[in-house]
DNA sequence: ATAATGCTTAGCCATGTCGCTAACTATCGC
DNA sequence: GCGATAGTTAGCGACATGGCTAAGCATTAT
């Protein structure tokens, strides 16, 4: 049990930033390339690059040259690791708190003899 | 649209350390004191305070002091802007995936005609 | 009253992150 | 070829992070 997870830091740090979400949704919508990612957010391309390094290396985009051009899209499937984790604790403080639950009633029937 | 969570970043980031993802499961257990935390880290009594601080911070844990003692236990609730901004994601990004989809078909249509 | 326990604060160090500029490379359009 | 375009690399500065030790404080046990 407790399995290991290697990438969930990656991905969850990679999620950390507002300005790699913001690239994240916008690229939901249909895959762009670097420059188009740079505009709206106002930063600079090296600081964009960066960006889009650390959300490749935790696998939630891939990107492919083509000329000079660079387009980047997003991995759907790259969620899913953080989602099972999050579905997992879930599930556990969830149980926790059946029981805590199934305590108190058993307090509160005691009592009530 | 496009709702504005602020307290995303902050999250993802508290989930983003491994040895806070491991505290927050030791937490589904039980709730524990901060020396029970710390020992199976392997950390020092500081390291510790500080990560349960970012977490608290993160609204993932609340703790309470009677007398010298701090107990910690986690906040069932406080996963859920990340699974609902996860959720939503993967509802935008497999949407597209199913235009694609209609897009490909289509082409694969009209060359079969 | 004193000692042990549990936590807290202050501060140090190494490293990582996030922004930038400047300069460089590699295409594309003419 | 030459200039414009798209991206890349190198390196800087400010600040955050994650670990530590040392010292302090408050509470409990003797």
């Amino acid at each position: 049990m407790a399995k290991h997870y290697p990438d969930l830091s990656l991905l969850f740090h990679a999620l950390a930033d507002p300005t790699r979400r913001s690239i994240l949704t916008r690229l939901a919508e249909r895959p762009a390339r670097v420059t188009d990612l740079a505009g709206p957010t106002g930063l600079r391309l090296p600081t964009v690059m960066r960006h889009l390094s650390v959300l490749e290396e935790a696998g939630l985009i891939s990107t492919s040259k083509d000329g000079r051009i660079r387009t980047c899209a997003i991995v759907p499937e790259a969620l899913d690791p953080a989602r099972t984790w999050l579905d997992e604790q879930r599930a556990i403080w969830e149980a926790r708190l059946d029981r805590l639950d199934a305590f108190v009633m058993n307090v509160m029937k005691e009592r009530a003899e």
